[in-house]
DNA sequence: GCGACAG
DNA sequence: ATCTTGTCGC
């Protein structure tokens, strides 16, 4: 199988990109395959202190969009981990949600929550695909992109791609491919619960992405950085 | 033309 | 995603 081609290791310099959020269909796929070349799903990662979880929520009827990003502190001994900043952030909603458009509605709010954060994780994880994408720019891959942080996509469903069937014992885990390419890995991360779709967001490689995601596994389905935004997001966890 | 389709 | 109550199961 072809190994997907990672773009050399280089900076985009965002400020020499013209960027709009809310652009017709039409535009936004095609500037989705223009930055496509510039994620990188090699490892780029500082030494990891800090991990954030990411995930957008919607309230007056999906007027108003609301970002919801957790930091923990890491610990090689394994979660539950410190929770050691939580911020939400709302703005109004830019586009409706169009399948495989999912980045150009929640990317520019949880880039405002990203800005009113104190400490900076090294390494984020977002609820969506990474580039498990069609024209392989999820959220997680446009968000690292334009924090210029090493990202790993965390999607409870499928968007794009085919695969074997997972096994069934947690840490089961089998490709995802696309088009003849390697997009990503299909995780068993809890017995008898439908399986999480992982994939590299940006400056992280296939297996480091797994492996991040299967450190930070603990109770639930979903990873300790995702679960703990998905609750802020969703108005149902802390807001201390 | 007929389905599929992250959140 | 969100709208919504109770309910089955570990």
């Amino acid at each position: 199988m072809a190994m997907r081609p990672c773009a050399a290791v280089s900076v985009l310099d965002r400020s020499a990109i013209e960027h709009p959020w809310d652009l017709a269909p039409e535009k936004a796929r095609a500037l989705q395959s223009r930055l496509a070349q510039h994620v990188v799903c090699a490892d780029a990662i500082d030494p990891v202190g800090h991990i954030g979880g990411v995930d957008i929520g919607f309230e007056d009827g999906g007027d108003t969009t609301r970002a919801a990003v957790v930091v923990v502190k890491y610990s090689p001994e394994g979660p539950p981990f410190e929770v050691v900043e939580q911020v939400v952030h709302r703005e109004p909603t830019r586009m409706a949600y169009v399948p495989g458009l999912l980045s150009f509605r929640e990317v520019p709010a949880a880039l405002g929550a990203f800005a009113k954060l104190e400490t900076q994780p090294e390494l984020v994880m977002v609820d969506g695909q990474g580039i498990a994408h069609p024209r392989r720019l999820g959220v997680a891959s446009h968000l690292g992109l334009w924090l210029d942080l090493p990202t790993i996509g965390v999607a409870k469903s499928r968007l794009c791609g085919t695969h074997a069937s997972v096994g069934e014992h947690r840490g089961d885990w089998t490709p995802l491919e696309h088009k003849g390419e390697r997009i990503g890995a299909v995780l068993r991360s809890r017995v008898n619960v439908k399986p999480l779709y992982i994939s590299p967001g940006h400056r992280i490689s296939f297996d480091s992405a797994l492996t991040w995601v299967v450190r930070c596994l603990y109770r639930t389905k979903l990873p300790e950085p995702t679960r703990l935004a998905d609750r802020l997001a969703s108005r149902r966890g802390p807001i201390n």
